[in-house]
Formats: structure tokens, C-alpha cells, sequence
DNA sequence: CGTCATCTCACCAAAATAGGTGAGGAAGAC
DNA sequence: GTCTTCCTCACCTATTTTGGTGAGATGACG
């Protein structure tokens, strides 16, 4: 395999022997070009300041053990400097808390520092190809956690067309008549819609109708 | 390896030479017990509500290739059959929407249909061990629809633990006099809370302030 | 053909909200 | 000490919302 097509990989652990050992996986044999290892974020990214285009990683391996200051806040710095390089979590921390902020901030990947080295050089390898490589515990609350965000209406209503484009402009927070003047009708008519809208929801405010909406996922 | 512990995987499937495949790859050798297989949904369902409590899957391999009646509806009538049992789907379609509808409907995992034989065999496993196996593009897809949703307010406000009290009550729909009551303070006083509540959030009415608070996650 | 849902508009009145000003007390920061 | 923020309460008015009744037009469905 000729150098240009090996995977450029950045590694960020302050434990020195397991940085150590980050740093050993990354070989030839395995597509991955000899890796660059910082002991702390903020030298990693002097680094990258310095760093021409194309020397910049493609993929960055990203300790984040000690609570606090935890290294997630870098991750926006470094999309960035390098905007194509994708961040792979290796923690400890296999709590939906931890894992959804981390996946918030930008990351694509989550590893446990469990994980055996060949699944981490495998993961390198898929990140830097677009995937999303998880050890199995936290795909399993990926889903989980998306399951319950998307998760529909109880009681499914079913809307009118004009009591939905209702719907829709009270979420945005219009009054009445601004409401009145988008959908083209008097302002008698979206009172008439609203008080029917309500009914369906079962709510007596606009407040509790935007709630119900956004919710529920009615739009 | 003894019966007992090999895994009961349950197949539908309605292309046949497909399904024989599937059949063909649960072996002992794998870990995998001789496999059920069905054509369509309604047959396994009525198989499943026949079947003694030692015999149900622990993992259904669902393909959803037919769009329409798509399958996605039984899992729940699966769930309350067996309630333990891992779903996990096999289809062609990769496309969030698609993604997002079977995680939703309560299935653990999302395999496409240009995936190895052996990568079914080991997604069934770790479907059966609480896993969530991916195809690597339906991860990255995921883990993108899981940044957007849980995205924080692009530009944070910082509320006193009163306005924040009273945005909890605003968002259940509560009335004014509602929320004096449940503040305990007067009416007079959740009025100038909400006054300066709405500055800071820059909204001008209560369904604008309930509409930022649930989109921008304020709570 | 009648019925039903929907959309449209109108008039009405009670209630709630939006928005402004002022002001006292408590807690914390400088 | 002074300053600021926050919480509390009050009074004010204009506007909006809520909720009721009624009614004509349309189109779909059986």
C-alpha cells in the first residue's frame, strides 16, 4: 500500500503507556500511516495550526477521561481547522449522558477504552470512510435514545390542511393577525380554526398547543 | 456448544432464495440455533402466538423491502407477544427517514442487504447480547440524526431559577394563574417573570417562548 | 340526494396576556 | 460601602386570546 492511501490518524490520551500503545497500533499492515500522539488537546491543536493541508489527519482518536474540562469543547475548534477530519471518542464513560453530548459536539465514533486494539484500528479505518464505528453498548444506546426522541404522538390526531399550516405558524410564535395575513384569510377565520385546532389537541392555550406540537412531533 | 444456549432466530423473509440464505447461515457452529423462516409477517406473528414460552426468538430478522404495508407495524404486536426479543432489519433503503421510522417502531438493528453473511451471523449475536449491530453507513446516518436533535440553542441564554421554573410551567400550558400557584407568589410577580423572560429569550408571546424553550432544549 | 367535514366570515363578551413603570428587600460581587 | 442581579409585589392600559353562536359555500361520501 503506497503512503498517500494510508489513513492519517491523530491520538489524544494523557495516560502515557496507553498512548503508547494507540500509537503501536497504527501500522502499514493495517492502512494507517504512524500516528502523531499529544498528551492534551490544546497541543494537539498547535499542532494543527501548524500543520499544512495535507498533513492535516483524517481521522482524530480522542481521550476524554477526566470529567470537567473534558476535550469535547475542541471538537468545534478542530472541524474548523481540519473540517473533514472525523473524531472518535475512546472513553470510559459508557453513560447516555456522556455519549450524547459527545455525539452533540461532533463526533462520529464512540469507543469503550475496553475495546481490543484490532477493533480500534478497524474503527479508524471505518470512520475515516464515513461510518460511525461504536462499541456495541453504545450503538445499543444510540438507538435507544433516538427511539425515544422520535418516538410519535400517543394519540395520533388527525389535523385539517388549514388547521395544520395553523399548527405550523403558531410554533413559530405569530399572533393572530400575522397568522390571519399569511394564511390569506380574515382574522375571524383563524380564530374559528384555532378554537377547533384546540379541541382536537385537547389544550385551552397556544402555549399548550405549541407544546403538544413540538412534543408529540404533530408537524 | 449445547441447544440451550444457541440463539433462536426467527427469519421473514419474502424472496425466497433470499430467505433459504438466511436459513442456511444460523448453523451451531455460529452459535445460532436452526432458524424459523417465514414469508410474510401475519405468519409468523400467528406462528409466534402458538409458540410455548422456551420456543419464542430471541432475535427476528425482519426484511422490509415492500414499501407501504412495511412490515415496521408488527413489531409492536411483537413486542407484546415476546417481549424480549431483538428486531433487527433487513433491507435494501438507507435513507434517514427509512432509518429513523424502524428505530422508532422499536427495532435494535438496521442491517442493509449488501451485508456479508457473516456480518448477519455476528449481528444476530450481538442483537441477542443487547448489542445494536449497524451497517456502517445506517450508523454514520444515526449518529447525524442524533447530533441534529439533541443540537443545544445556538446562542444559550442564561435564566434565573425563577424564569426557569416558570418556562417548565409555561411548556406544560399552564395558565398565569396556574403558575402563581404552583410559584407560589402572586400573579403580579409571574407577570414581570415572564416579562423578563421573554426579553431574554427574544419572543414576544407565550407560545414563541414555548416554541424556543422545546426547539432549542432550554430545559 | 342528504349528510358530514371543512373552510370561510362575522359578531359578541369575558378573560388573559403583553408591556410599561415603580419599588422594596436580599444576596453576591467589586 | 456600592453596585448589580434577582425576587417580590403593585398598578396601569392596550391588545390578544378564548370561547360561544351562527351561517354560507364547497366538496366528498354513501
Amino acid at each position: 500500500m503506497n503512503p498517500e492511501s494510508l489513513i492519517k490518524t491523530w491520538i489524544v490520551e494523557d495516560h502515557d503507556t496507553f498512548r503508547r500503545s494507540l500509537q503501536r497500533l497504527c501500522t502499514p499492515e493495517r492502512g494507517l500511516a504512524a500516528a502523531p500522539a499529544f498528551a492534551n488537546a490544546e497541543t494537539m491543536l498547535a499542532a494543527l495550526r501548524l500543520s499544512p493541508e495535507d498533513q492535516k489527519p483524517d481521522v482524530l482518536l480522542l481521550d476524554v477521561g477526566l470529567p470537567g474540562r473534558s476535550g469535547l469543547e475542541i471538537i468545534s475548534d478542530l472541524h474548523q481547522l481540519a473540517p473533514d477530519c472525523r473524531v472518535v471518542i475512546l472513553t470510559v464513560f459508557e453513560d447516555e449522558e456522556k455519549i450524547s453530548r459527545a455525539i452533540s459536539a461532533g463526533a462520529s465514533g464512540y469507543l469503550l477504552k475496553t475495546s481490543r486494539a484490532e477493533t480500534v484500528a478497524e474503527a479508524i479505518l471505518e470512520a475515516s470512510q464515513g461510518g460511525s464505528p461504536m462499541s456495541p453498548k453504545v450503538a445499543a444506546s444510540v438507538v435507544k435514545m433516538l427511539a425515544k426522541l422520535t418516538k410519535p404522538a400517543a394519540q395520533p390526531v388527525s389535523l385539517s390542511p388549514r388547521e395544520n399550516d395553523l399548527l405550523k405558524l403558531l410554533v413559530e410564535g405569530l399572533t393572530a393577525k400575522e397568522i390571519a395575513d399569511r394564511m390569506q384569510v380574515s382574522i375571524h377565520t383563524t380564530s374559528t380554526h384555532t378554537r377547533n385546532l384546540f379541541t382536537k389537541l385537547g389544550v385551552h392555550s397556544r402555549a399548550a398547543a405549541v407544546a403538544r406540537a413540538l412534543k408529540d412531533r404533530l408537524l
